[in-house]
RNA sequence: GCGCCGUUAGCUCAAUUGGCAGAGCAACUGACUCUUAAUCAGUAGGUUCGGGGUUCGACUCCCUGACGGCGCACCA
């Protein structure tokens, strides 16, 4: 504890009694006397002597200013609202008690979803026993049960108290008896708020009304909580789901306070888990199938690897400009040239765009290369893949996504894009007069499309007429050539490229090609793509000459794709916005805090 | 970047034509030892996102800025 605290009022505690006729309720609270406490945790080591200065409010020494007082003197503070002020005085108070609220280990003997499991188990087991026996004696209890959790509901009656605690996945109920847990257990429970992190020792049971319940023979406060959780109430309606009361919703305030919401919304807490399995899946696929896992430099001295604007750094003692990868391509090229057959990567590529519902501009990218593969080896790891790990993280491949049914089992359909292009728009997208683009485009609202390159219009229609109405998964394959400066020509039809995309629900999941591995051809589509940048467009590539360099020592023929993670993650789960699928998307700056 | 909508108590939301800023939950006080959206009685809680303006009077109308949602544009 900290020095004497001028704050400090005298105790509240008059260990005196009430009258005999005064209720066992004020007396009990008489007692918890938290009201206006402040303990003062003093400053902590290596804070020089002179370094220290004084909080003007209350004079006690501190190693800075919160708004212009000491954190005690914050907290109590009428700027804060009163649950919190509540809260800190009831933190000090525990201190007095000498119950720390910041505590170390709980060694729990179940998670709360086992410890629910395991009584079930148990009575089961002696129901079985008790079914050939004279009626069964006591009910079944499973006792010598440690558990942690944070506090999520709490009923308090009195004399006892019913709450729930949950933890990462599980939610359990507590009942915690006063005259179980004695004088100490009983000046904690009045020292409790929604929030805290709290573990009880004790039998499991089922209550009268049937709920699994633990029957608290002692309480440990393991963290104290100073701000409320905007925890909803939750009802438990007639067919058994649950429904939510108010909560916490605001996007802004969900996304800024992560933890708040996961720690509040079992459904977030889900749907992250999920992703996580997803990823740990994807990984045990390649695995399985003798893909190395690697890692490429996200830091590099040139981009490349995808048509996109990049975010821009400097290194200072190499004094020179670097960027964060766009794409990890071009460098796992470099390693199926090394001999490593098959690699992946699972990584964060940034790009310096827009953000809507399906980019967020850093985003996890699976890539894939391997060697001896064309792009139609690819389709079918890709389907059979992405159907695999659906089945082993959702256990089916059926989805229902933004109101349409999705079904990601293999095969899935394979559409020409020539032929999708000339289906949608009529025109022929090797003949067609670059005029009659150009004013299509500006039919569907392309208000710019006089400074769009042919190819660039190519691509807007596309993406307007044919993407946007494909919902089952599609690989659309044959993309016009110039689009494509890293894929091979397609064989017979050199003005098309081996490449791929897959398009579901609207959006593209894949991008995949047979990879050139002509190093003058690569040369020669790198020096266009400069053109193409000299003229304006700036999410032309560079020319990598170590890449063709690469290439001049043989890359085998190869075939490899980037699969957007969080894309898939948003199909598996339903959610329709990127946002609720990253855990800590990007925000603007918050303005102020409170 | 453009357009529309929004921002009110810790959380979720009301507030009539411009006329005293309210409710539920959470909090606090009290009753209650099988409750479960616990219940009952009471209390407290506000820079109505920031700045400026119109008006006797602004949560409300006007201008401006910040942040967010949706759509468009940009963008794989």
């Amino acid at each position: 504890m900290g020095p004497a605290d001028p704050v400090l009022r005298p105790a509240a505690l008059q260990d005196g009694q009430g009258s005999p006729h005064e209720p066992r309720g004020r007396q009990r609270r008489r007692r918890a006397g938290w009201r206006d406490r402040r303990i003062h945790p003093g400053v902590p080591p290596g804070i020089r002597q002179d370094e220290r200065m004084n909080c003007p409010a209350c004079g006690s020494e501190t190693p800075g200013l919160r708004d212009g007082a000491c954190t005690v003197c914050w907290y109590a503070s009428k700027e804060r609202p009163k649950p919190v002020r509540d809260r800190f005085a009831k933190l000090a108070r525990l201190r007095e008690l000498g119950v720390d609220p910041y505590g170390h280990a709980f060694d729990r003997t179940h998670d709360l979803r086992r410890a629910f499991e395991a009584f079930e188990e148990a009575e089961a087991a002696v129901e079985g026993a008790a079914d050939g026996a004279a009626d069964g004696g006591d009910p079944p209890e499973l006792e010598g049960v440690r558990v942690a959790g944070r506090i999520l509901s709490y009923r308090d009656l009195g004399g006892s108290a019913f709450a729930h605690i949950g933890d990462r996945d599980g939610r359990l109920q507590i009942h915690l008896r006063r005259n179980l847990l004695g004088d100490e257990g009983a000046a904690l429970m009045d020292l409790l708020d929604l929030g805290d992190w709290v573990a009880v020792e004790g039998a499991v049971f089922r209550t009268r009304r049937g709920e699994v319940t633990v029957r608290a023979e002692s309480l440990h406060l393991l963290t104290k909580t100073l701000r409320p959780l905007p925890f909803g109430k939750e009802e438990v309606a007639d067919d058994g789901r649950r429904v939510v009361h108010s909560g916490f919703s605001d996007p802004a305030s969900r996304y800024r306070q992560r933890y708040a919401d996961l720690a509040v919304n079992p459904d977030v807490r889900e749907v992250f888990r999920v992703r996580g399995r997803v990823v740990t899946e994807l990984r045990r696929w390649l695995d399985e199938r003798g893909f190395l896992e690697v890692e490429t430099p996200v830091l590099q001295p040139l981009y490349g690897g995808a048509l996109a604007r990049p975010f821009s750094t400097y290194h200072h003692r190499l004094d020179r400009k670097m960027f964060l990868r766009i794409a990890d391509e071009l460098y796992l090229k470099r390693l199926i040239v090394g001999n490593l057959d098959r690699v992946y990567e699972i990584g964060h590529d940034f790009r310096n765009e827009g953000i809507d519902r399906t980019h967020n501009p850093e985003f996890t990218m699976l890539e894939l290369y391997f060697a001896f593969a064309d792009y139609e080896d690819v389709m079918e790891l890709t389907e059979t893949m992405v159907g695999d790990v659906a089945r082993e993280v959702m256990g089916t491949t059926r989805f229902e996504y933004d109101g349409t049914a999705v079904d990601l089992a293999a095969p899935w359909a394979r559409i020409r894009w020539d032929e999708a292009f000339s289906e949608a728009t009529g025109l022929d997208p090797r003949r067609a007069a670059a005029e009659d683009l150009r004013a299509l485009a500006k039919e569907t609202g392309r208000a710019d499309a006089d400074e769009l390159s042919r190819v660039q219009i190519l691509d807007t229609l596309f993406s307007e007429l044919v993407e946007g109405r494909i919902t089952d998964p599609a690989f659309v394959y044959g993309h016009p050539i110039e689009m494509s400066p890293l894929a091979k020509p397609k064989r017979g039809e050199p003005e098309f490229a081996e490449r791929f995309e897959v398009i579901v629900c609207g959006f593209e999941l894949v991008n995949a090609f047979s990879e050139l591995n002509d190093p003058a051809d690569q040369w020669n589509r790198f020096a266009a793509q400069q053109r193409l940048r000299e003229a304006g467009d700036r999410e032309a590539m560079e020319i990598d000459e170590d890449y063709v360099r690469a290439l001049e020592y043989g890359l085998p023929p190869t075939g490899g794709f980037g699969l957007g993670v969080d894309r898939l993650v948003m199909l598996l789960t339903g959610q329709t916005s990127i946002r609720d699928v990253v855990l800590f998307p990007i925000l603007r700056p918050e303005e102020g805090r409170s």
